[in-house]
DNA sequence: TTGCTCCTCACGTCACGTGAGGTGGC
DNA sequence: TTGCTCCTCACGTCACGTGAGGTGGC
């Protein structure tokens, strides 16, 4: 019977002879022999185990997984539940690793049209990323609460039109009316203004903003600076 | 001028006390003041560089990386270049995770298939993959030769036709004939067959093997368990 | 005075890599 | 006898997490 020492097991199944006697310290493939010096021998099943266990972790299963796998006694469950596990996770690295990307493009893009950089300048730069993201979140949450409120509304007079119940209207009025009001407030917490003016960035009055002309970008507000009324950028601003 | 405690700064870049005392540790972030007590504070320009190390840090750059850029003494050169590294380390990490997605998608679905089953017959399902992998590797890299064998032929071919030199065809040619020997032995000794008759896997001898009648997956052959001579299916083997 | 926050060690994580110093086996 | 391989410690990696035991600051 063929057998293989560390090394020769290492090299047959591409990793170092580190790994070999880590597997083995981590009882993952333990060599089925050893000579009276010490050393150990690994039989052709072993080898096959090894590659095995290769194989799992070339799917990125970690050393406690693959032992899992390794205990003989599972069922078909226990190793489509850990693949699933790592398929879950693998998809999620994935999708990070691409919001990661579309960053990177972005800024690599910015720093290119700047020229000239200086730390201060490039915090700006990466600041105003993270303010139009935190943006586009708002924005989005704000799209989710008004669907729901929808639904609700819907719901409730589909109800009161086809059954004649009327009070799922009335309390479902409240909740939206409470919900309008939060968000108003919300939004206006987390939004700021640049006059076109004077480039000066400010928090208008609740009253005056809330009734002020405006576009999805844009409202019309009086600068505190200038004292100029114009149609000011709105912007993300969360401090306070 | 406002003043931040650790726990203050922490909160407000979403980070954990013990990750703002680290970038203190690893000199990416020192408290503009330390208080009698020894206890750090942080200015307001501190929080726009620990909210700048946090937005980098999100990119997935390492410490080093982030510290170097917070250097100052940095060009736009820098920053471009270290964008670039990670942007290729994470496209690198997106493929892999794509390849092990693959991987567990086939796995999973060869498990279903399979019903009942133990380590054994789960380490030959991942033993057929590796050698379905390995096979159509050894092909592409047989077909890539292939073309480069070509496109010196085609060359010298012109050339005689064109110009009359005759000697790149000839020494064109010996290249050729080498490199299709070196193919043949290569790939008859990363190949074995299944008799259909017997599923006896077995190597042939490179003559009988050489001249037989074959399509692209299977080859007429001797059998030699049960000497029947039929089409056998060729798998990819690198034993020896 | 009482909680709460913060401080500094210092070990743990994960899968090995990398010596050091010693020995087995051809 | 001479290289080469292998052996066992044991520290290092990376970015913190997690106590322990002690103290600052409202």
């Amino acid at each position: 019977m063929q057998k293989y020492t560390t090394g020769e097991l290492a090299e047959r199944c591409g990793v170092t002879v580190r790994t070999v006697q880590y597997y083995d310290e981590r009882e993952l493939l333990s060599p089925s022999e050893l000579t009276d010096g010490g050393r150990r021998l690994y039989s052709e099943d072993d080898l096959k185990k090894m590659k095995f266990i290769c194989f799992l972790r070339d799917l990125g299963l970690s050393i406690k997984d693959v032992g899992k796998i390794l205990k003989e006694d599972n069922s078909e469950k226990v190793v489509t539940l850990l693949l699933k596990k790592q398929q879950a996770l693998l998809e999620e690295e994935v999708a990070e690793r691409r919001v990661r990307l579309d960053r990177i493009s972005e800024l690599l893009s910015a720093v290119k049209q700047a020229g000239e950089l200086s730390v201060k300048s490039l915090s700006g730069i990466t600041q105003k990323m993270e303010n139009k993201i935190k943006r586009k979140k708002m924005i989005a949450k704000m799209i989710a609460i008004g669907v729901v409120m929808d639904v609700i509304e819907i719901g409730a007079v589909l109800l009161w039109t086809f059954t004649g119940i009327w009070w799922p209207f009335a309390v479902g009025m409240a909740i939206v009316v409470a919900l309008g009001i939060w968000m108003s407030v919300y939004y206006f917490k987390r939004t700021a203004y640049i006059c076109p003016e004077c480039t000066k960035v400010f928090k208008p009055k609740f009253k005056e903003s809330f009734f002020a002309y405006h576009t999805p970008k844009t409202r019309k507000l009086t600068c505190p600076k200038c004292g100029r009324k114009s149609m000011c950028v709105e912007i993300y601003d969360d401090n306070n």
